[in-house]
DNA sequence: CGCTTCTGCGTAGACCATACGCAGAACTAG
DNA sequence: CTAGTTCTGCGTATGGTCTACGCAGAAGCG
């Protein structure tokens, strides 16, 4: 029963989501499984947003009291890193016969984008530790197999990795504010952007927001763009910079 | 008494912040003031962390009762919001006489990660809308400005620091997260990384995860090294994404 | 057939945000 | 000076949250 002092500490949670979890001989069954509880509350965000996630409205949903989620779950913040990491689910597939990274990379962050547009509540979870799960780290790998090939040292993978994933759930952030912001004004999310628009140019002083009132008197804002460019544009962006990396490190 | 339908609703706190308040002439002068209020909250999220931050924690630590303090705020939304926007401050003032607007937006991004680095719990503040705040718009104004005289185009100036924010901000998540794991497991904060390289390891079949395991198998993870290369280096790709652009629309 | 061990879950405690409404302060109009 | 108005502070109360604890009973082992 000693607990290997060396290591840290580790979830139970977490430990069976990586399938090593020692099963009891002994004791009755367990009536729910830790994949069901995950999949029902996953189910639940989708369909009512974040904060209709609470424990006793996840057990409601299958039929359970409250408490016996904690059987399963030690804490609320673990279902939902594992929720995360299941509406995350398999990454994409590797760039079958290319290797290209830039395609790769590119197909890579097209789907994580996917990904929290089909759960747009993911980047409303506060996370507390760095990743851990199997989806999560199995993303990760993903991407950075893509980089193989090019000259890039380990951390310098690393990085690039940290730095296309950022922009990723950013991107996801801003549009999912957006978009509640909409529906809480009752417009159709086609206008709320110029909404703000107005809304920005009436609060900030022209004199003192040079810059700002540019922007908004160029009309960038007003036209509803589609969003996929913009996200597309500043993916290459991104890339762009890897770019510039990969071709010093392979002349050198 | 009738609200211009035509705008969207703006909440008062928020008004207030941009400094256009009808002040009453009648009643009982205000005990309190909304700048004293966020402070307080600042002040409570910077010593005892963000969860410390509940209404009726800074109503005691004003010598006010909970309720007294939705005079002034709507919603306890409304109060992290300017909680932030009073984080951030004044943004740094724009690059003297050189026009060059690389060496302009490193400093904007040294200065964000600053900001968050002596407020970590900004980060973790669920935001739900698009910035309006005085401070958060004149920290974007401030980016715009420069990248004046580079011959992108407004929408185009937009993407640029969309991209720049999102990077500086998850650069201090990632960060905040492998505080707040070190110092859960009472680890000293040098540690921790090592740490979690060894527990990714562990967990991880290195064949099922082959790029990761090279990544941990090249020691990447294993020195803690400084954390102020590791941003640099992911500025620098960005930066060198954005030069590629400039570059473009200047020699067009 | 006990003994152990584990499950489900009822109860209860400590918080939390906040809707509502009242007492009284500060000002204006007469 | 007085009455009216308007706004502040805030006490009370409601309905929600997470979760610590402990008990009843199921399932298997010796």
């Amino acid at each position: 029963m000693e607990p290997t002092a060396d290591e840290p500490t580790i979830p139970p949670a977490i430990a069976e989501a990586w399938g090593l979890r020692g099963r009891a001989p002994k004791g009755p069954r367990p009536g729910l499984t830790l994949g069901g509880i995950v999949a029902a509350a996953v189910a639940l965000a989708d369909a009512e947003g974040l904060p209709a996630v609470s424990m006793s409205r996840v057990a409601k949903e299958l039929g359970a009291a409250t408490m016996a989620l904690y059987r399963y779950v030690g804490a609320k913040e673990e279902l939902l890193t594992l929720m995360v990491d299941a509406a995350y689910g398999e990454p994409p597939a590797p760039a079958g016969s290319g290797p290209d990274w830039r395609v790769g990379l590119s197909r890579w962050a097209w789907a994580e984008r996917e990904a929290l547009r089909r759960h747009p509540w993911i980047v409303r979870v506060p996370i507390g530790s760095p990743p851990l799960t199997p989806h999560q780290l199995g993303w990760l790998d993903a991407g950075l197999r893509c980089l193989d090939g090019t000259g890039l040292t380990e951390p310098e993978k690393m990085s690039v990795m940290l730095l296309l994933t950022s922009y990723v759930r950013n991107e996801a952030l801003l549009t999912a504010q957006l978009l509640d912001a909409a529906q809480a004004a009752g417009r159709e999310p086609g206008a709320v952007m110029p909404a703000y628009a107005r809304l920005v140019a009436r609060l900030a002083d022209p004199a003192r927001f040079p810059a700002l009132h540019a922007v908004l008197a160029s009309g960038a804002l007003d036209s509803d763009d589609d969003p996929d460019d913009e996200f597309t544009f500043g993916l290459d962006r991104l890339l762009d910079g890897v770019e510039t990396l990969v071709r010093a490190r392979t002349a050198g």
